[in-house]
DNA sequence: TTATTATTGTAACATTGTGTTACAATAATA
DNA sequence: TATTATTGTAACACAATGTTACAATAATAA
């Protein structure tokens, strides 16, 4: 809930391209070496920090939706999205953030406003390394940016626990829908991988017992070739099978 | 998406009072023995099956709004609900089937009838004891029934496709979240449990193995009585431990 | 060339969780 | 008192995972 072409339209009418009431948050996490971070937008002027959004067009298909918006932010097209939840308690959208960035933007607007109206939220979440994107505010934003997990600020409306949420979903969903390898390479070590998995549990896992799950998975293939570099035996190579 | 008040108001501007677009699909599972069955409605004179469903108030939480629906159908009060996904292709929702109910019930519509129009549909899932439910058609529905898991009948729209989400998630939650205790009587033996877990999960499962993990879990407190009835030993009963 | 260093691959064992078999304990009935 | 069916649980098998140990390197330093 935060942001899109409708906004431009001043009037307050605008918007009728999109569906009513219902809006998409996306939780885009990034990872890169041992750090998890999360997307989110700072409002002109107001200060106001919510994560990225949008609204789903009349004839568009929810996924879809989610991944234009995601891209939109990004840069980045079909990444990886799986939706976790929908946010629709009827007192979670507290209007005065929306009215201070409305009137602070110069928008004309009543309390009709539909962006002041209840919206109800769907929640998805992304995966993707932080050092691919560049983020891309837009006009109402002063700011697009990583945050630190660690450091979030206190979010518009109920985005500090859809964040939450959003976390626990896609560390339960990373043994089950196997999230991880969607940001490996083409070829990687099971370290880089081990990596990953420790940076989104956020604890140690023991080498052994862990490159012996992967393997144990049967959907990888040891590349003959070897990593080059530094002073010790080198990691092999793997990739996904093809025979699957 | 199937009924509510606004098709009592035949002038197609009903509805007013719900969220536009968006409607709670309930899938409510009915155990009993070793039975699984699902509660189906049948429209009136069209003879088309679809889930119970309904319509969210415009100052309605979500998750209340999911009960309610399932109260009107069941009666039941308060039972454990799951929201499992959102279904939002824009292609799900052909309009025929609904175009042929307000035809065949001389409910005035024209293209633009809001039940013609897309729907979001958030779908929940429940379990009951069907015994204990008597299910509750209303005007437009002819029939609202138990139908047997293997027994379910092409339904409108992707309902096939969302009874068989909720069943995988039915099946996934029911270690996790504790489903199946929702459904047990204040006391209850191991016997009884390991039924509803085999009927849902459509299996067998072997008794030591299935006690030992029960007990495991730590909330399950042995009360002293003993159950009486057949010519064998009698299971113990058991109770959620009240020290947690 | 050889020793050093850090890191990898993997063997080996421990622990836990679960699958399976076996059997004693019992509650009614014959 | 014997019979019958079913329960509670011990005992073992096996799989998955946690943990320790160590040989196999790949570069660097000697």
């Amino acid at each position: 809930m935060s942001k899109d072409k409708p906004v431009e339209n001043e009037t307050g009418t605008a918007g009728t391209d999109f569906m009513h009431g219902l809006a998409i948050d996306a939780v885009i996490f990034g990872f890169h070496d041992h750090q998890l971070k999360v997307l989110l937008m700072r409002y002109n002027k107001t200060g106001v920090v919510a994560l990225p959004g949008g609204f789903i067009h009349k004839k568009e298909n929810l996924n879809d939706a989610a991944n234009r918006i995601v891209s939109e932010r990004t840069g980045l097209k079909d990444i990886y999205l799986e939706q976790f939840y929908v946010f629709g308690d009827h007192g979670r959208s507290d209007p005065q953030p929306m009215k201070d960035i409305l009137t602070a933007n110069n928008i004309k607007h009543d309390d009709n406003h539909w962006l002041l109206q209840r919206f109800i939220s769907i929640g998805y979440y992304a995966l993707v390394d932080f050092t691919k994107v560049v983020p891309k505010p837009d006009t109402i934003f002063d700011s697009c940016d990583w945050y630190d997990l660690t450091a979030i600020p206190k979010l518009m409306q109920d985005h500090n626990s859809i964040i939450q949420k959003a976390l626990c979903s896609l560390r339960s969903d990373l043994d089950n829908k196997l999230i991880a390898f969607n940001l490996m390479q083409e070829e990687f070590t099971l370290g880089d991988l081990q990596i990953l998995y420790e940076t989104i549990l956020d604890k140690k896992l023991l080498r052994p017992a862990f490159q012996r799950k992967m393997l144990s998975l049967g959907i990888l293939e040891r590349v003959a070739k070897k990593w080059t570099g530094a002073a010790h035996k080198a990691p092999y190579l793997y990739r996904f099978s093809k025979n699957i």
